[in-house]
DNA sequence: TAGCATAAGAACTGATAGAGAACAAAATAA
DNA sequence: TTATTTTGTTCTCTATCAGTTCTTATGCTA
């Protein structure tokens, strides 16, 4: 996505993430133009146009609230900037597609928990990782990647449709998702019917919250 | 929410949330006016309406003076989590006395993780607590204090020498310090025994430094 | 040369903001 | 109670703002 901007698109990007918090709202193009040191919205506007084509900032449907930052570009300024801090996108639960926030949030997360890839945290619903100390409420840190060594826990797409979070095993006809609970089976998929979301790095639990 | 305002309904709702403090009884319009530098109560009118479909503000049932701030628009305010940063300062083995660090360090820690009391980080060496999902090389954090409530987990120190993580029971006569762990039986102790260092509040596990 | 990135500026359109009038409901004073 | 004032609500009208779409022009590079 990113590499297909130009040099000035860019240049308006870093600007626009770097500065996000010097607006208390979301800056016009008047505003950007002064930024920028330009003296013309409609150039600008060529260079807003190309980052809402890149999925970086919203468009806002003729409204005139100003331009503001997509929440997948948001993403980014956190692995850039701040390390510590990773964003907070939902709820995974066996059977079901990962129930994505409006808002989301981001929570400082201790660095031994993560990786130097970009990461991403869950809350878990139910109780198939029980026996590996994963338990109903507890968060989840997990490594952004598509693929996973046998063995690793991970969070699987099932027929595009079904999230899950298991212990993986992959062979060549054959993809294994199975659970660490004694009173749940093992499942077993044709490779295709399989997408790995990411990889299981981090886990961390509060017990004031949920008891 | 948020996001559907216009400019100046925003710029009407940070007022409200930074002046909440400064009306001693709900605003009138006129008075929003005169802060806000405007001469016309229906156009204010408006932006309150606007404000009230965000769910951001409420009025009180036909009554005058009514706007107030909504619940959900206080949950904005304080949702600056600062990522604060705990000590770690060392490990705890069923048996030995906790091993503390000579350079105690700090990890920022997830803001749902601890209290608003004072908390510390230790290192679980052991198995005792395998069962509540506490695994060898996890990390606790624990509230410091020198009591408990029956149920908790707290970090127990035995005879001034041993320190343990258990469920603690406490009787008049007895106190239990109790694994979960099925192949590790609950031990008993005259009270004055056992000194209480602290109430189990969050828990932590690193699954690529462990492995 | 053609093609591209960049910029300026004009012109257009719908969104937004504000003033003021008029009225209704509520609060207050008599 | 009644009368008066305050406050909330709805409406119209107008001006401005902000996003968009143009055209034009200037470098730069393959």
């Amino acid at each position: 996505m990113i590499e297909s901007l130009t040099r000035k698109q860019q240049e308006l990007f870093h600007f626009l993430l770097q500065h996000q918090d010097r607006f208390t709202q979301p800056p016009t193009l008047d505003e950007l133009c002064l930024a920028m040191g330009l003296k013309s919205r409609g150039s600008l506007h060529a260079h807003v146009t190309a980052l809402i084509g890149a999925n970086l900032i919203k468009p806002l449907g003729g409204k005139q609230r100003g331009i503001q930052l997509t929440d997948y570009a948001k993403t980014l300024i956190n692995h850039q900037d701040d390390p510590c801090r990773l964003p907070y996108v939902g709820v995974i639960a066996a059977g079901q597609p990962i129930e994505a926030l409006e808002n989301i949030s981001y929570m400082a997360i201790p660095e031994p928990l993560k990786t130097d890839k970009p990461c991403y945290i869950l809350t878990v619903k139910g109780d198939s990782m029980i026996e590996q100390g994963i338990f109903d409420g507890d968060w989840v840190i997990i490594e952004q990647r598509a693929y996973a060594r046998n063995g690793e826990i991970v969070v699987a797409l099932v027929n595009k449709a079904e999230a899950t979070l298991k212990f993986i095993e992959q062979y060549p006809h054959e993809t294994l998702l199975i659970p660490a609970n004694a009173s749940m089976k093992a499942l077993r998929y044709k490779p295709e019917q399989v997408e790995i979301q990411g990889v299981l790095v981090g886990q961390m639990r509060s017990y004031t919250k949920t008891q």
